[in-house]
DNA sequence: ATGCCTGCAAATAATTTGCATTTGC
DNA sequence: GCAAATGCAAATTATTTGCAGGCAT
């Protein structure tokens, strides 16, 4: 699991974007709002940089269950709102979700390492 | 959302093979499985009565999170466990999870109408 | 200087669609 | 008989990869 990453102003601006939103862009998004800056950037970079960050945990990859992917950098486990209107990817709170790892764990024959609980219907503005 | 169905053996067949398995498999595996008894049935009318099924609420659509898709005859609302190393997503038992929309609602200001929490780890027999 | 990183174009994989034909009601 | 469903092949979409040159250490 050990890398070897070099510094590349595309990677670093792609991570410093990701950070700066707070929603939770998918690659395309990503990949047109850093033309802005890049103009020749590669789609291709916007992709390989994205799963370099995955790898190293500074960002997670978010399924949200109509096909498209969304990427978060994240910061700590927390869930996910999709709005099935405006299909906007968001934080939420969930306090009582921190001990489901653990409920997991003791009542099945697994071992839990990680989960991802999305719950979806309707955003603030949409509802 | 209203639909004028008709009946097909190769609908039929793919809903009851579904709801025959314990796990949740992907649609090129139906298709495999499918073709043991017709042998020239398509790809495409796997995928087709697959969105059909889902409109009609008979299964639903598990993304993984890999980028796989998987396919599940519900009979109510549940969480799945994903092994990360043999890949198999099953079913797992999760009490508190039951009222985890309720919470959501009444700390967010969102209406949420559906939730899918996936949690990820060994399975009882890769761990 | 080395090797990671890039852009570009071509390749891949998963899923969808058009169309002519078949099948269910 | 008509509308829905099928098989096949071609199209689409999202993502990945090969390669030659560029940039960071």
């Amino acid at each position: 699991m050990e890398m070897n990453l070099k510094h590349s102003k595309q990677r670093d601006a792609l991570f410093e974007l990701l950070q700066s939103v707070n929603n939770h862009p998918t690659a395309e998004w990503l990949y047109q709002e850093l033309k802005k800056d890049y103009s020749n950037i590669s789609l291709a970079t916007v992709y390989r940089n994205l799963a370099v960050l995955c790898q190293c945990g500074e960002i997670i990859k978010i399924e949200v269950g109509d096909g498209t992917v969304h990427y978060d950098a994240v910061n700590a486990p927390h869930c996910h709102f999709i709005c099935g209107k405006c299909k906007s990817v968001t934080d939420i709170d969930v306090p009582s979700a921190v001990n489901l790892n653990d409920e997991v764990n003791s009542l099945n024959d697994v071992i839990v390492t990680d989960s991802s609980l999305v719950f979806r219907g309707l955003c603030s503005k949409c509802k």
